[in-house]
DNA sequence: GTCTATAGTGGGATAGAC
DNA sequence: GTCTATCCCACTATAGAC
C-alpha cells in the first residue's frame, strides 16, 4: 500500500529469514557440535537460501555468535528476577539458602527445554559449549556470562559465608560441569542407571541437581576440608 | 646385518610408526576436538606420511576408536588395582569409606596427566569425548567403561547403603560432568575464581573433586531427600 | 533482499610406483 | 611398509543477475 507499510512488510520478512536461520543453526549446533553443522544444513533446515547466511551475519563464527547472543540475555535476566524476589524476601541481612539461590541459577536453564518452545534446543547448546567454544567465541561467553558469575558467586558466599573464596570457585565450576553435562550427555544417565533414571524429567533432574551441589559446597566449607581430606 | 635384526628393524619402526601417529591424534583430538582435527594435521605432527594413516588405521573414525582404546584399558586397571587394596583393607564386612572410593574412581585420571608422559593428554580427550562423541564411538566406550561403571557403582553402594540406586546414577553422572568439565576446560577456573584457583595443580583438584563428590551423594541419600527440598 | 552459479579451499581416501 | 600424486567430495564464501 504505502511506503510504511512495505517497510514493515520487508522488516518482518527479514525478521522471518534471519531468526529462521537462528532457529536451525540452534538447532543443529546443538544436536550435532558447531564444528560437524555446515551452513548447508542450516540453510536446508531453515527453508531459505544457501547464501542468505552470508547475507545476513557475515560468516559461520558470527552466526554462532549471534546464536549464543540471542538466548543468554534472557536466562540471565530470568535467573536476576528470581534473585531480586530472593533477595526481596531475605531482606538486608535475613539468612539466604543455598538451595534457593542455586535454583535461581539452575531453574532458568532447565526450563528452558519445556516452557518455552522457541528456547528447546538451548540446554543442550549450552552443554555443548563449555567444550567446543575456542577463542574469540569462549571471550564472547565469558563476557556475556561475567555479571551472572559474579552476582551468583556473591550470593553464594552470602548463604556460605564460611565458604572460602577458592571453595566456592572449585564448587561453581564443578556444578556448572554437572549441569553441563547432564544437558550434553543426558542419555548417558541411561546408560549408568540401567535405564532406571529418566534423563528427561527436568524437574526430577533439578532437584537433585540442586540437591547435589548444595551438599558438594557445603562439603568444601574450611571446617570441613580435614575431615574430607 | 642379518634377517631376524632386519625383521625387528621392521617392527620397531611400524611400532613406531603406529604409535606416533597414535600420540600426535591423541595429543590433537585433546587439544582441538575430533572433528576440527584433520589427518594432514596429526600425520604433519606424527612426520609420518598421509597415507600412513590409511594404511595402519582404515579411516579416521578408527583412528579415534584406537586413540581411545589404548588409554582406557590402563586406567581402569589402576582403578581396579586402587580398588583391590581398598577391599581387601575392608575386608568381607569393614567399612568402606566414600571418599577412598572416589579417590581410586578419580586419581587415575588425574595423575595421567603429570605421571606418565605419554598419557598427559588423556585427561583432557576424556573431558572432550561425553559431548563430542556419537553413535558406534560412544558405545566402544560405554562398552569398555561398563566394568569400571558397574564396579564402582556397587562400592558406592556399599559405602553409602542408603543412597537409592536413582540417587546414586545421578550423583555419579554429576560427578562424571565435573570431573569432564574440569578437565575439558579448565582455564573457565581462572575466569570463575577471578585468578586465585590454578588449574593445573591436580592434586588441589582431586582433594575438592573428592570431597566435592561425597558431599553431593550424601546429600542425596534418601534421608536427605525432604531436607534438601 | 534473494537467488544461482561458482570460485577457492581443504578435507578423506586411494592407486600405484618404489 | 612407505611415499607421491591425485581423485573426489563437501564445505565456506562470494560474485553477479534478478
Amino acid at each position: 500500500m504505502n511506503q510504511a507499510i512495505e517497510t514493515v512488510d520487508q522488516g518482518n520478512r527479514v525478521q522471518d529469514t534471519k531468526e529462521r536461520i537462528l532457529d536451525a543453526a540452534e538447532r543443529l549446533f546443538a544436536e550435532n557440535g558447531f564444528a560437524t553443522t555446515s551452513l548447508r544444513q542450516i540453510t536446508a533446515e531453515a527453508q531459505v537460501n544457501l547464501a542468505a547466511v552470508n547475507y545476513h551475519f557475515q560468516n559461520k563464527e558470527s552466526l554462532i555468535r549471534a546464536v549464543l547472543h540471542r538466548r543468554i540475555g534472557p536466562i540471565n535476566q530470568r535467573r536476576f528476577d528470581l534473585m531480586d524476589a530472593l533477595e526481596f524476601a531475605a531482606g538486608e541481612s535475613g539468612p539466604m539458602v543455598l538451595e534457593d539461590v542455586l535454583r535461581a541459577f539452575l531453574l532458568p536453564v532447565l526450563e528452558a527445554r519445556t516452557s518455552c518452545p522457541e528456547m528447546r534446543h538451548w540446554p543442550r547448546l549450552l552443554g555443548r559449549l563449555y567444550t567446543e567454544l575456542h577463542g574469540s567465541l569462549m571471550e564472547l561467553f565469558q563476557r556475556e556470562m561475567a555479571p551472572a558469575a559474579q552476582r551468583f558467586t556473591a550470593a553464594i558466599n552470602r548463604a556460605e559465608p564460611t565458604l572460602s573464596p577458592e571453595g566456592l570457585a572449585w564448587g561453581l565450576h564443578f556444578g556448572i560441569g554437572s549441569m553441563a553435562h547432564f544437558l550434553a550427555a543426558g542419555e548417558l544417565l541411561k546408560f549408568i542407571s540401567r535405564g532406571i533414571v529418566d534423563p528427561d524429567d527436568h524437574m526430577e533432574a533439578l532437584k537433585h541437581l540442586v540437591a547435589y551441589m548444595a551438599g558438594g559446597l557445603r562439603a568444601l566449607r574450611t571446617e570441613n576440608k580435614e575431615a574430607a581430606q
